[in-house]
DNA sequence: AAAAAACTACGACACCTGTCGTTGACAAAT
DNA sequence: ATTTGTCAACGACAGGTGTCGTAGTTTTTT
C-alpha cells in the first residue's frame, strides 16, 4: 500500500518538493540555498515548512546527522499528476483533453517534445479501438 | 488594453466562475444554488466570497435591480490559461510539453478528443518546420 | 578553553480564506 | 397594514500559511 493520501503541497512546499525532486536527499541548508536562492527568505521560514511537511508526511527525513536530511515521500509524478487532476477537475469540468488542448495552445513546444506527445497519442489511440 | 493582471482565483472563487462561465450573468441566489449544490454551504457565504472577488476584480455586478447580478471579467479560455501556466512553471519546470504527456498519461481521453489533441499538435509542427 | 558558527525547536505574528450570524433595508404575501 | 421573506452589508472567527526572532544545543574555529 504505498500511497497514504497525501494531502496537497501548498505553493511554498511545493517549491521545495521540486528542488527534492531534482537533487535527491538533502540538508535544510541545501533546500534553502536551492530554493531561496535570491528570494531573500530567512532560512528559519524554510526549516520550519520543512518541519510541518513532514508532520503533515510530505517529507520525510533521517536525522542521524545533526543537520537532517530530507527526502519527498511521494515520487513527483505522483504528485504532479495529483496537481494535474485537481487542477482538471476544478476548471476544466473534469475533461484532461481540455487541460491539454489549452496548454498546447498556449506554449511552443519543442520538436522533441511534439514527437513525445504524438507517440502518446499513437498508443492511447491504439489502446482505444484495438 | 483589456488584461489587468487579475489575481489568481482561489478554489472557491474558481468554483463560483466555472458557474458564470457556464451560464452567464446570474444573481447570488442563482451562483449559490448552482454551486453549492448539496455541499451544504450558507448563502452569506456565497454572497461574501462574491464581495471579495468584485473587489479583486475578478467579477463585476450589476446593482440596477435589488438582486445584484454577477459577471466574470476575464473570460474562461484567459482565466485557465493563467492557472495552466501557473502550474506549469511551479510543478512542470516551465516545461508545458511535460505536463502535457503527465495529462495523458493518467487519462481516458475519448476518441475525439484524442483527435482534437492531434490536430492541434499537426499544426503545430507545421508551424515549427516551414 | 573560549568564542563563533550552525543547527533544531518553538512561539509569535500578520495575512488570507472560507465560514457563519446578525442587522437593517426592502419587497411580497397575508 | 402587518407579517413574512429576501437581500446586501458587515463583523467575527477558526484554521492555515508564510514569515521571522529567539532560545538552547552541538559543532567548529580560534
Amino acid at each position: 500500500m504505498p500511497s497514504k493520501l497525501l494531502p496537497r503541497p501548498t505553493e511554498a512546499e511545493l517549491e521545495l518538493l521540486s528542488v527534492l525532486w531534482e537533487q535527491g536527499p538533502l540538508t535544510v541548508r541545501e533546500i534553502h540555498e536551492a530554493a531561496s536562492g535570491g528570494k531573500g527568505t530567512g532560512y528559519t521560514t524554510t526549516l520550519k515548512i520543512l518541519q510541518k511537511m513532514t508532520v503533515k508526511g510530505l517529507v520525510e527525513r533521517d536525522e542521524t546527522n545533526r543537520s537532517h536530511v530530507y527526502r519527498p515521500v511521494a515520487e513527483a509524478r505522483q504528485t504532479r499528476g495529483q496537481l494535474v487532476g485537481d487542477l482538471v477537475r476544478r476548471a476544466f469540468g473534469g475533461s484532461p483533453a481540455r487541460m491539454v488542448v489549452q496548454a498546447l495552445s498556449e506554449t511552443k513546444a519543442s520538436a522533441s517534445d511534439l514527437a513525445e506527445i504524438r507517440r502518446l497519442l499513437d498508443e492511447m489511440e491504439r489502446k482505444l479501438k484495438p
